[in-house]
DNA sequence: TTAGGTGCAAAGGCTTTGCACCCAA
DNA sequence: TTGGGTGCAAAGCCTTTGCACCTAA
């Protein structure tokens, strides 16, 4: 296992930027809870971190490809990328608005094998499919 | 070709709601406009939309499946799901930040099948492929 | 030492809510 | 007729910005 605070803080060092406490709070938090809101990390923290300064880390994590960010039942969401945690993708409910991660190797090698086809150089992915989970479907028509 | 209008105005009335003007302009918007951000609807629609009904609307659209929201950048925007409109993907170019739209039968197929494995009862899903479109790669790395 | 980063407070925007009026069923 | 829906305005939130102070390098 790769020591990924290290990478992280080595990415910062290689960028020019600061290994700050501020920084490595979010990248840490973000580690130990996979997708949150920034208002839950806020929520968390509410004594250790300040809104500016997260909003401004996350800026440049995304810049450093360290987060993205999705929409979930119009709700955002802030994750690690792959490089910073094992790759995966969501089915969200529409009903429920649960989320479950989902893996398909399979499917992600196709989907990078028919976008080289056509010259692209593929360097990321995101699939998020939506409907209803298992639970709400029976609910809804038993 | 189906009229999509008429199958959502039965979808309206099939969850017992009502087909309103407001509701149909931004169903009709969105079928000619694409992905669009909330902001674009008023600033296009500024005399005969309002904001609260719009959100309101969304939210709606949303439970009933008629429209998924994603973040490009940062920048939230809403499009009709599968169900209303021709479906395809999208490669964005990380460098010249052109989109081109894809389509994919075969690997949509296999998501869904692989969904529907466990149990969940897909409505819509979402693909997004970034890296260098060809003409890019080809610059960079001649 | 010092340029980048942080914390606080205030501003800026987007989104939601309350309420009276309207209209689709 | 009448309950859901709309439009307006105001409130609420989330996010960004300005600025003085702090701290990693």
């Amino acid at each position: 296992m790769i020591d990924m605070t290290a990478k992280f803080h080595s990415l910062l060092r290689d960028t020019g930027r600061s290994v700050t406490r501020s920084r490595t709070l979010l990248f840490e938090y973000l580690q130990a809870s996979g997708a949150v809101s920034p208002k839950q990390f806020m929520d968390d923290n509410a004594k250790i971190a300040d809104r500016a300064s997260l909003y401004r880390s996350l800026l440049l994590f995304r810049e450093l490809g360290v987060v993205e960010e999705r929409l979930t039942g119009g709700k955002k969401l802030i994750e690690l990328t792959d490089s910073y945690d094992v790759h995966h993708h969501h089915f969200t409910c529409t009903h429920c608005g649960r989320t479950v991660a989902i893996t398909m190797p399979k499917i992600e090698a196709a989907l990078v094998t028919l976008c080289e086809r056509e010259g692209f150089e593929v360097q990321g992915h995101m699939i998020e499919v939506s409907g209803l989970c298992d639970q709400c479907a029976k609910n809804i028509k038993p």
